[in-house]
DNA sequence: GATAAAGTTGATAGAATCGGTAGAGATATG
DNA sequence: CATATCTCTACCGATTCTATCAACTTTATC
């Protein structure tokens, strides 16, 4: 499960939102986390039509987290934007299908092992949210103040 | 780290070359594995060049183990034909690179939570080797008598 | 209600990757 | 030498990824 550009620019801008609870504009989100601004539009639309995010035009407007912090899991952005996270389609939980060309899932010694490597990831990205992760991050920048 | 048919596909063969110790055809494996011949020459190929199998050419040639079924692990084969395990290149161990636009990798706290992901994925398929596989998938069998 | 700020949508495009094919070349065996 | 078999390089079509553009719709405010 590569990661995509899109799934990590779609996180950065969502710790940003976690932060501030008040609507934030695209460009200001842009600019901050340095990503193209067309392509944020995108990605926070897809944040918007899946009920993560909401979003208010005209002035004054922008986009906001729709739920809590501690609601939205980094499981959900990236099934939402790299699809299931089982590593073939036949060891998915939530999207099984079976593989093209295999006559036995079940048979399958593979597969066993792709639901074990699927569960693993699920434990860890299912059981983080949003607030955990700016709370790692604020870990780690007391560790290392100054920055850089 | 979505699994690519080539992967699957080279462990397909590789099952089959860990019980069979003789050299085995390319055109064999193909049919018996019900895989398209000339992707399979590219598959055997690069496992050949790196040290998996060994090949012998004219008549009675073929392919062959070259290790030990015990010391052929899933992550070998994965690495080689999909890259990294790691879900971005900052969370890769054997591969480490910053990301494109990352400005601090230690202070990134979702590179954390990538390394996690990837050492769970490590663990599970550099302890497991073709023998192992083929273990599994003799029990599973053994299960189903009849098979299907 | 005019106007401008802001989000929404669809089309497009270049690059990379993936799955697969074609064919000539090299080499071992009988 | 003839044949069987692997080796190598090039190529192709489809899809995905990343990103951009232009046009449109909605809303806040004056």
């Amino acid at each position: 499960m590569k990661l995509s550009q899109k799934t990590k620019y779609a996180l950065r801008a969502l710790q940003v939102l976690a932060r501030e609870r008040e609507p934030v504009r695209i460009a200001t989100l842009a600019e901050r986390e340095d990503i193209p601004r067309k392509f944020l539009e995108h990605i926070l639309l897809e944040l918007n039509n899946h009920g993560i995010l909401s979003s208010r035009r005209g002035r004054g407007g922008g986009y906001q987290l729709r739920k809590q912090p501690e609601d939205v899991c980094l499981g959900d952005v990236v099934r939402l934007f790299d699809g299931p996270l089982a590593p073939t389609s036949c060891s998915s939980e939530r999207a099984f299908r079976a593989c093209d060309d295999c006559k036995d899932p079940d048979g399958c010694a593979l597969r066993g092992v792709m639901r074990e490597v699927r569960d693993a990831t699920a434990r860890i990205l299912d059981n983080l949210s949003l607030a955990d992760l700016n709370q790692r991050a604020d870990a780690v920048a007391r560790l290392t103040p100054g920055g850089r």
